[in-house]
DNA sequence: GGATTTTTGTACCGCTTGGTACACAGGATA
DNA sequence: TATCCTGTGTACCAAGCGGTACAAAAATCC
């Protein structure tokens, strides 16, 4: 997991990857089966251990403070502070960075990548429209595009973070983006 | 430059580029000597007639036009609508997706990349001052803060384009980033 | 028009890629 | 102890990669 996250889909290597998880080429394929598989595996991992932390910012009771610590995780996260689970030291968020452009041989990572970037969204908004329903979001706002603009944030934090950003500056700009929080 | 920009540094191989530049490899390596250098000018192109775009935004009289305009220009154009510059077709930013994670080979590619973006986002932040000096920006805000929140932003669209996001839904989530403009 | 220089096209180089065939070793079962 | 079965290691495959040598062709120059 901790190889495609910080090579990326195509740039990790067979070899690079059977040396991280310490068996051989054949062995791998006996498991996996595909260098696709595997990347498929990598990212339900990912995902999985991500979703920790992300339920644990949704539990926040309100909405607003649900997306502040998310933010504020995300960027511990994306600088490397890997945590207890063991992922410190990669920079960067894998659904970003595993595989936005590629060859033709890297069409269906893609995709699947940001399915899952479009899941994270999702949830996002569905967060959102719990805290209308719960009354601490006004009624009017659009849940969706708010929604798009927090993943869109952490999206591009992802970005920065992988650029090599430090934490701190993060933090500012994000304390920014909460700005953008309706009332 | 479009295929590097759709296909990214290494995914864009030796025979695509030269069949969309319409020479064959010798000619190309006599005329820029490198894959890693004819990205580089591609590179240089790019920055060039994006540069034009993100010029004229910054012309506008207040940093808040110039940034708002920035940013519909950014949806535009990295959801594919080229415009006169003939990149039309192309979803994304080539300092994005150009490379964001890879193999040994192109880390100097990346930190290339990583600096382009730095530089961006050191143009936002002197807008920002040029518009605190000129009276329509409060002068207690920080810049460094405001420019960072955006660039990050902006990188952010450039992830949600790549993936296919429309480009109506971005502009909604644009009109909330700019709400968090200091007043 | 003939000589020269530059550009093009073809074929090749070594290397790495993702993926596999197959012989070998270790442990459980009988 | 003989047998099976699972798992590992080595060696290999075809294909693609970035990069280049070299001959044919085209354009230039005198």
């Amino acid at each position: 997991m901790r190889v495609f996250w910080r090579q990326g889909y195509e740039g990790a290597s067979l070899p690079a990857l059977t040396k991280a998880m310490g068996i051989n080429r054949p062995s791998m394929y006996a498991a996996f089966g595909n260098k696709e598989s595997l990347f498929k595996k990598a990212v339900e991992r990912y995902v999985e251990k991500s979703g920790e932390m992300f339920r644990a910012a949704m539990a926040r009771p309100t909405a607003r403070e649900a997306i502040e610590t998310l933010l504020r995780m995300i960027v511990c996260a994306a600088c490397g502070g890997g945590g207890a689970g063991g992922a410190a030291g990669v920079r960067g968020c894998m659904l970003v960075q595993g595989a936005l452009a590629g060859g033709r041989g890297s069409e269906r990572v893609r995709r699947e990548l940001a399915q899952r970037r479009c899941d994270m969204e999702a949830r996002l908004r569905e967060r959102i429209e719990r805290g209308q329903a719960e009354g601490d979001v006004r009624r009017d706002v659009d849940a969706g595009a708010l929604a798009k603009y927090f993943a869109t944030f952490q999206n591009g934090l992802a970005v920065q973070a992988a650029g090599g950003a430090r934490a701190a500056d993060l933090e500012k700009a994000a304390a920014v983006a909460m700005r953008a929080w309706p009332e």
